[in-house]
DNA sequence: CGGAATCCTATCGGATACTG
DNA sequence: CAGTATCCGATAGGATTCCG
């Protein structure tokens, strides 16, 4: 037995590693870091049109109609400061953007697929896991 | 094929019922069933202090010392509305509580390990999957 | 001990109008 | 087409003080 002053007994598969035993919300937390990116209105959903392939600017405004410029623009932002999107300006004019997932963005499935899974069965709508 | 006007073809892991084929963040869609379980600063964890096992409003502040009373009052009120989480009065003299989840939030477990690991994948400290 | 009541600031997100 | 700029109301959350 160690010399330590053991408040908690750590739940090996809740918090596997060091990084996430905080007292507070740590940034570097990974479930802060995970919960940051998936954070803010219409995010999963502009995830969600991603994942389906490269999208201009234009194209996720259809598929999503009622979101505003200047959230889509800050959403992107902010994705791509996470370096979950990239984005490729194409030449000519009018101007062409296209947005994609990048490997970091395209490990964020999972996630997407588990908050669903969770939120089926918090609702009642069990799938069947 | 049917007569629809098809703008997507769905991902079924991604989005596997109707409740999840929105264009806009519908608080009924599952996703944003799970995200608002989990959302607000603290709350996963306060949620991590619970997976432990019953835990008094005192006892909650010990493992998080710097939550301020008004937060948590609030995250476990919210917690309850959603139920969550439970709480009990036991009898006596100062007054004791006693919060613990109901199988509706020990349900929101495999979320939090999912958050957990995700967040390690984009952090860099990939575990192992 | 276990909260509730106030107050106050920062940020978020929606609407609108304008630009390269 | 793909954004930027500005304004503005609504919350979120921290600090402090008080109550049963």
């Amino acid at each position: 037995m160690a010399h330590q002053t053991e408040t908690h007994a750590w739940d090996p598969e809740l918090v596997p590693s060091a990084a996430g035993r905080t007292a507070r919300p740590e940034p570097d937390c990974p479930v802060e870091v995970a919960l940051a990116a998936v954070a803010g209105r219409w995010t999963t959903l502009v995830l969600r049109e991603l994942m389906r392939g490269p999208h201009s600017f234009g194209e996720l405004r259809e598929g999503l109609p009622q979101i505003s410029a200047k959230v889509l623009t800050e959403r992107l932002h902010t994705l791509r400061e996470r370096g979950l999107v990239e984005q490729h300006r194409l030449p000519g004019f009018p101007v062409r953007t296209r947005y994609t997932l990048t490997p970091a963005g395209r490990a964020l499935r999972p996630l997407l697929v588990e908050l669903y899974r969770t939120g089926s069965v918090l609702a009642g709508h069990e799938p069947r896991a």
